[in-house]
DNA sequence: TATGAATGAGTGTTCATTCAT
DNA sequence: TATGAATGAACACTCATTCAT
């Protein structure tokens, strides 16, 4: 009896500090960019020695995978566990993921997915499991938007790429940061406009 | 007498490969990214020393400095020079500027400005020179906006910074890139439908 | 009494282990070489923790020198075990050593032995343990050799100690291993030429 | 006028500094061994930045090579410029051969080409220029040995592969090396007897 | 002024060794 | 005693920056 429960005490803490070197890894990253964050600065502000984090992430790759990958997850579950109802809106329905994208204080999640979703910027080789997530993630945007344009919400004369492109970028709080940090509007605020821009740029024209 | 000709000339040289330093330095950085752009391989494709580069330019943030800078002088000075007259609606006018953005056949330009405005990408502390020129842009596309609201053209509910914010967000080829690349769409495709989302959503909505 | 045959039986299972180790840590050394043999590969491969072999072998270097130690001892024992009489050539009873160390299939013991032998490839200080192993086993060809000038079936005129440094370079399947691996010779044709060669060169010159 | 000669001189001084960097990478590496041969120790030894050491040496196996390959062109420029004549015996000329592989005070030459010729124990995997030469030489020695065996100087019987191997196993100074620092011999004297076993051995039997 | 050789701090990664449990 | 997580010194290699010529 006693095997497992030690095991899974092991387990568990060392699922908290991976835990903890995937949120530190991340700060690093949202501040100073993949490619200036170090290994070193890392392990020295989760405060343990540089081979530590090689026990947890062989490569540096990894350990941005891992975190790019974990968020996404997160995005991805609670997309798919939203309640969606037959009676709602296409737009009630992307209005919700854009709330789910915003939803943490920081609004590192929508960062990190917008950064994602412009990967060529990374030197990073997206593993396959990761494409897939982010996949999962805009297959069902784009159905809704195809739903929006079925039910003559949306407007069916803009090919649906060019919609969901323009949803992760528009919709991304990167694209807005500036006017939370330096202009002094509140996350609600700004989104609700730029919410509104976008969805009313898509309507159905009236004929 | 002399001297003075005698330095301009000296002066017109050095301007030149200025030029030369900055045109080389943009290509390498639209082909690698800020990070994967040496010194070295500037100074190889000029065609002159390193130690010649640092001549020019202090540090290689003041190189990509200069760069942007002269990128977004060009800008300012064609939205300076548009023929805009008392007839044109806000919305052509901006959508004059978009086009100015987008017009070179690679759509550096408007990477470029879409970088520096997402200056946090970069380790750049932009300097204020820089910034003026910036300022001026964005004040220049902020009038056009207010403009619009006064005439009726556009939403009035919707703080121009945000209008301002979006503006440069939305109308961003770089936010739009993977649909050329990989999508297979054109540039005018993509950037009319993006105008058409975006004019649509800020527009004056009927009472 | 029973202390001490707790302890005995401990200490037969430690042994036991610390012959598994041996036996791993040389598979390993004759498969990588030493600097590519990691303590890891070791702990892995005998299926104990890191910690467990250093319980053992306080240093890497001294499990190498465990493993040397008892490959020596193993050809010293079998060399002071050959049934000699004394009608047997100082000859034969040489090929009898050199069959001994080349008698494994794989001819892991001579290769250990030659590098040993050459011990500067390593950046092993021998112990005094196994420099005396190393003596003793010298010692014999040594003998050997002597025996066969004062018989007469080797050349007086070459010092001993260089017969002695021929024999085990000569001898040494490491010399010939490419023979082996690349030219498609058996072990038993080459050791066959080599100890024509070497007996050949040191017989005594009919005057 | 002056271009040239400043450039030559810059070659001059170059070519220097990269011979004294081999200079050093070969003491350091037969005193450490080519693994723990690092590139700061070279660095200091030389008295320079690590840096400059990659102005010459792209990666530490191009040095390595580097050194390699001259010390071969070396032996093998001296073995293609030995005067030989008709009259000499195949015996004559390897010996020359041997001479000349250990004609350097240290015996470094013959140390590195043995290393080369077993070259399996190192990493390094040898460039074709590498091999080329390193091919010269020993068809260089196999042509003497079958001269040698075709005018009834060598034992027909040994396959001329295995004459060849030992060849360059007995006679390098690096498997005699300790008869010189330990047991006070001379390196003509451990030389001498060497070959003679050597070549006593290799000898056409009387019938 | 122009050069490019030289610098050295910094990077990701490995691995023998230690030590709390 | 046995474990294996943690350590940190070491390594090969890069590149912005400097400086003697």
């Amino acid at each position: 009896m006693k095997v497992p429960e030690h095991r899974s005490l092991k387990e568990k803490q060392r699922l908290e500090r991976e835990e903890l070197i995937l949120q530190v890894a991340q700060d690093v990253v949202l501040e100073k960019g993949y490619r200036d964050t170090s290994m070193d600065e890392i392990a020295a502000r989760v405060g343990i020695a540089k081979g530590t984090l090689y026990l947890h992430f062989a490569r540096k790759e990894d350990l941005m995978l891992a975190f790019f990958e974990r968020e996404m997850q997160k995005i991805l579950q609670t997309i798919e566990q939203l309640p969606v109802t037959a009676e709602m809106s296409a737009r009630a329905k992307l209005e919700a993921i854009v709330n789910i994208m915003h939803k943490d204080a920081s609004g590192k999640r929508a960062n990190l997915l917008f950064i994602l979703f412009n990967s060529e910027d990374f030197k990073i080789t997206l593993q396959q499991k990761s494409l897939d997530t982010l996949r999962r993630i805009s297959d069902k945007v784009r159905a809704y938007l195809e739903e929006g344009k079925a039910r003559g919400e949306f407007d069916p004369n803009i090919p649906t790429d060019i919609l969901l492109n323009s949803f992760f970028s528009v919709l991304s709080p990167r694209a807005h940061r500036r006017l939370f940090l330096e202009e002094g509007y509140t996350r609600q605020e700004v989104l609700s406009c730029v919410q509104k821009i976008f969805f009313r740029g898509i309507a159905k024209q009236p004929s």
